[in-house]
DNA sequence: TCAAAAGTGTTCATCTTACACCCATGG
DNA sequence: CCATGGGTGTAAGATGAACACTTTTGA
């Protein structure tokens, strides 16, 4: 079964930069690559558009097929057609950005085939294609928005500490934060719910947990409220 | 001469919103179409990406084919791909959006045998396609991105005045802005550099013309500086 | 009782906002 | 000399940054 176009057509696939926290690091998922080209190199997960099928719709299937996580929040990030960025053909990808939270997507390994792990950010290897430059997109997408648009929460379970959502804010932006500040700051916001629970099984005093008030978040974009950290 | 593949592909397209600024109001520019689909109707200047060719070339390339507009600001804006966004088949497109001042670039018709033409924003045609999703999308990058990015110049002629500066602002942010204020922070930031020269042949007192300054804007950026009107 | 992290206010500097009048020019 | 937009400063309020000690808990 093949199909034939009057005009040449780039290929076109969708790739995916998804991003996980731990207790201190910054990770990405990347697949061991076990076709040519770049075969055995690590490589971001992704793979070709059907025809019929939405960018969105193939960003997370192809997520899924690969790495197994689903239902996870996943955002278009830039595209990418330089004609050698594949040495086969002229290859488009659609890139993509995902957040997950580790604790509830475990770092295990993919659901077929394919090798898939995480990374720390610090502890990369190289990567097949120009994936390296997705990546670099990712990142500076992800520092950029974390501070106007509550995507963070999407690293963090859905109880968190205060203390947890700071550490996000700094392995994020690289930078330290003031407790005291920071804590006027996302209280104010309003967009937190403590939910009256406190933490387990930990060595030192319990901190509360705190829920992500989605809903009322919402409220606040459409009165047009600037919200940044 | 045809092409023959294993898989099926979408085709590949690229768009562009074109923004320019006049007296009182942001413009775009649209194409009206000459053939099916959508026939007759106003449409993103725009085309098939050919094999070899990057996004950023097939978008300027469609640009100056279909409009004339060369050397202008160009920048990736996203990507549609709903299988049925063209009623002939599944068809990609990488959408840009592009800011060209009216005053350098005439809005003068197209050079080939199409019909373009600016629009006001409020006094736009129904666009073909899902162009009015992809316009919407570019407003919303555009307003945006104004207000921490200094894309806003390229919307000016290279020498202009505060007033007019302070006009752009509050024509894409739909807003009045306090001239004083204005005025304050825009000299503080340090990226405009006084020409030394004044406007001529106005029935008012003539006010003095500047120029951006791209390169210590650069060294600004460089330094982290967070640049805000 | 110790270690480890939670939790909490005040002060000072900076930035933002509101606001009104004289100036220069051409017609 | 008048109409038109150009150009300018100050005061009050809001926001951001710096900073240290007490509390709770489990080991």
């Amino acid at each position: 079964m093949s199909h034939t176009y009057q005009y040449e057509r780039p290929a076109l696939t969708t790739d995916c930069v998804v991003f996980g926290l731990d207790e201190d690091d910054l990770k990405i998922l990347l697949i061991q690559r076990d076709i040519a080209p770049f075969e055995g190199e690590w490589a971001l997960p992704g793979g070709f558009i059907r025809v019929g099928e939405s960018l969105d719709d193939c960003a997370r299937r192809e997520l899924e097929e690969e790495t197994g996580l689903k239902n996870i929040f996943l955002e278009q990030l830039y595209s990418y057609g330089e004609p050698d960025r594949d040495p086969r053909e002229h290859v488009v990808t659609i890139a993509y950005y995902s957040l997950v939270n580790l604790i509830e997507h475990a770092p295990q390994a993919a659901t077929d085939a394919r090798n898939a792990a995480w990374f720390a950010l610090d502890d990369l290897p190289e990567l097949a294609f120009d994936h390296d430059l997705i990546l670099a997109k990712a990142l500076e997408r992800l520092r950029g928005k974390v501070r106007y648009q509550p995507i963070g929460f999407e690293l963090l379970p859905e109880k968190f500490t205060l203390s947890q959502l700071q550490s996000l804010y700094e392995i994020i932006l690289e930078s330290k934060i003031d407790k005291r500040n920071f804590r006027k700051k996302v209280i104010k916001l309003g967009i937190l719910i403590e939910t009256g629970e406190v933490e387990q099984d930990v060595a030192h005093r319990a901190a509360r947990l705190y829920r992500f008030d989605q809903k009322h978040y919402q409220k606040l974009i459409q009165q047009g409220i600037h919200f940044e950290i």
